[in-house]
DNA sequence: ATCATTCTTGACATCATTGTCAATATTGAC
DNA sequence: GTCAATATTGACAATGATGTCAAGAATGAT
């Protein structure tokens, strides 16, 4: 390697995932991203080629940093905790910054219309690591459900999660999704 | 009136909406409209302003549609039943077309970014209503809940229906959907 | 039949965005 | 210290979208 890149990748794509998170694939424009990172529009292309190839890195890190916070929030003997813990995380997750960042693979999931198969399919990894976590959890419990009900509720568990990013969208504060959450949970769990 | 409009608006409306319903708000272009209703872009301009004041009519006429649907669906005597066609016809009006549309209130919701505090209004305003049918059908059970539980509940129904959505555009077919759904139904109201 | 009014049409200006490129600067390897 | 390889930079072309406008066409009212 001879002439070297003059900024910090890891602190670049950080910086992406910040304004991607905020803007969406879609809005987030190549100078977006350089007035953010300081770095010039024509060094992103040279490093990495168009806006999807940044999109991917940024969201590989989004989805990595998701995962495991579930996967803490989900480490709970008893399933009602763990799924409360779980809720929790998620809204703050999708409320935090102001205004409210909302969640990325919801805003990407629905961004179909632009998005390449590639971006398709994170979006879907995700939600289908997700739904392993989950079922995991809900198998794990002592004299646990079945695995295939454990399996058909940890999808309707995230088909939930997806829905309280919807309505982040569409205006519902933190605490009216806590108390939305905790109905679910209730009803779902708790019987 | 002296120089007539050449155009049936209604029918221009509702071609619109079809192009918004398949494209959503943003993506859909003035071009678009043009082609698909056969008038020229600056009769658009003329006749109604902007794309957004096209969109309002269109999306007037898709919540007026659907909420008249979703009612119909709610109409049965017995919850279960009920929620069940109310779930059908959700699940039917999202995977409808090829490829499927998905939900138009949904994908609007998400669209935040460009949205008018206008266009919010309207999708906070179809969420609402159709938690207003989905309470009111709760409540009216015979020895039904009690009132605020059913208003949680309606909400948490509504947020579920939003999670279908985005799972539709994350690949679900109407078939898993469906599944999931009647988890959902079993788990929420069969106890 | 004429007129005033409205609609239609195509051209235009503007803007934002993407992606490319040649010139220049930088620097590790030898 | 020279060189080859890479990065940076600013300019450029191309595209696609929005919204405006002047000129022309059509027509109900008189």
């Amino acid at each position: 390697m001879v002439g070297v890149r003059q900024f910090d990748e890891d602190e670049v794509i950080a910086t992406a995932l910040d304004v991607f998170w905020r803007k969406g694939l879609h809005d987030a424009t190549m100078q977006d991203l350089a007035a953010a990172t300081g770095v010039q529009r024509g060094s992103l292309y040279n490093a990495y080629g168009d806006k999807e190839a940044i999109f991917l890195r940024a969201f590989d890190r989004y989805a990595a940093q998701f995962l495991e916070a579930a996967g803490n929030a989900l480490a709970h003997r008893d399933t009602t905790t763990a799924l409360q813990n779980f809720f929790d995380m998620i809204i703050v997750n999708m409320t935090d910054g102001s205004p409210a960042r909302g969640c990325l693979t919801t805003r990407t999931a629905l961004d179909a219309g632009i998005s390449s198969a590639a971006v398709r399919q994170r979006v879907q990894d995700v939600l289908g690591r997700l739904e392993q976590l989950i079922g995991k959890t809900l198998g794990a419990t002592p004299g646990g459900r079945r695995a295939a009900d454990a399996h058909r509720l940890a999808r309707v568990i995230v088909t939930f999660t997806r829905g309280l990013a919807v309505m982040e969208r569409a205006g519902d504060s933190r605490k009216q999704l806590k108390e939305s959450a905790a109905t679910f949970v209730d009803a779902v769990v708790g019987a």
